[in-house]
DNA sequence: ATATAATGACACCAACGCGTTTCATTATAT
DNA sequence: ATATAATGAAACGCGTTGGTGTCATTATAT
């Protein structure tokens, strides 16, 4: 990515084709990710945006408006991918270590850092962020698990949500550590389950009996 | 608080007495957390500091020669207060409620949003804050169940602390939910406790049987 | 072919905000 | 008493940045 600073020279001018046309959007909204994940709504310059994008700064007020533009758009077309599209057909381990592996991403703990830090400005984008996010989160787990487990242990959906996001994702969240592992993610979603009594199938013998 | 932009005026010149000097450096910090509080460190400008402090930015600039050392002083000054001081004797199930409610205060909350949102910036503060508080925290409530349920128990002081902050805290990180009532830090402490197996045993009588 | 829409490059402006300077003022040190 | 340190008030320098204007350039519409 030195190539955009070194040899930036000239870039083609003129009315784009209708091809073009199309993916400029997508491209200044790809682009804006990056910047804004590292430099913060606040630092971060509409010059910036564009450089990124290899898109004039002209091109981006035509496109949306102003920098807030750039921003929110961005955040909601990614709340919108948030949400897990997996197999309907794997075990409710699997599907918590990818949940665990997908919410403690480099990515989208810097989109929860962001919305956070911006919630008072942007109070709408945290509620997106949070419907598309949290909210299809739970409800999985809990079709999941009413699937393996009876609709009462589904019940227990929500704080199996919490115990798998669990502390890791408060300290990534204040930048004290990296980004999950594959492996990582499987052991948070095991413990997660065991603590629950949800892991292993089929019988519904809770591992720790006073627990209920 | 309206006071401060009516009758501003003018205030006392001249060089302070001893007494006052004492006093100038956290009237200060007191003072930069509601404004830092509601317009995050990008937004909030030297000059609102000093209004707020009723100083003159020349003090401010004087006492900790940028707007970072305020906010830096500020948050350090804060995090030591964060850990939990409270009696001895009280019941693990006091002890966790007493948790929530602090954890889950708007004061709390805010200093969470804004040390995450600045977490880059300012990575010192980010582990100050964590280890003045949940570490603080996991340890104390480590200490309690062990003394009502043995060394093995408490083992689950982790596990506890997620539960215990649970949804809420990053709903109301998302400027979600409004701050928590000391009924409801109840609700959740014992909610959490339930779960864990944790509840019932000196004497903590479930105000709320239907809880769990 | 001609008009027009959309872009890149670049200059430009106005607002803002950090940090400094100046000067009058008042307490402290000696 | 006199010098000095610390402050309030107010102005200001100066860099940054959001947003616009201008013009050349290129594709599209008709």
């Amino acid at each position: 990515m030195g190539d955009r600073d070194t040899f930036e020279a000239t870039r083609k001018r003129g009315r784009p084709t209708a091809e073009e046309r199309v993916e400029r959007r997508s491209q200044i909204l790809d682009a804006a990710l990056p910047v804004f994940l590292e430099r913060g709504f606040g630092q971060a310059t509409v010059d910036e945006l564009a450089a990124a994008a290899r898109v004039s700064k002209r091109t981006i007020y035509s496109y949306f408006g102003d920098k807030a533009g750039v921003f929110t758009e961005m955040v909601r077309s990614l709340a919108t991918t948030v949400s897990d599209r997996g197999p309907h057909e794997e075990t409710l381990e699997a599907l918590a270590a990818r949940m665990v592996y997908r919410l403690d991403s480099a990515e989208l703990i810097g989109l929860h850092r962001l919305v956070i830090a911006e919630s008072t400005r942007f109070p709408e984008l945290a509620v997106s962020l949070h419907d598309n996010g949290e909210v299809q989160h739970i409800a999985r787990l809990a079709e999941h698990i009413r699937r393996e487990r009876g609709a009462q242990a589904a019940e227990r959906a929500p704080e199996l949500f919490t115990l798998l996001v669990g502390e890791s994702h408060r300290k990534r969240l204040l930048g004290l550590m990296p980004a999950v592992t594959r492996e990582g993610a499987r052991e948070q979603a095991a413990a997660a389950l065991a603590i629950l009594g949800l892991r292993g199938i089929a019988a519904a013998e809770p591992h720790d009996p006073a627990s209920l």
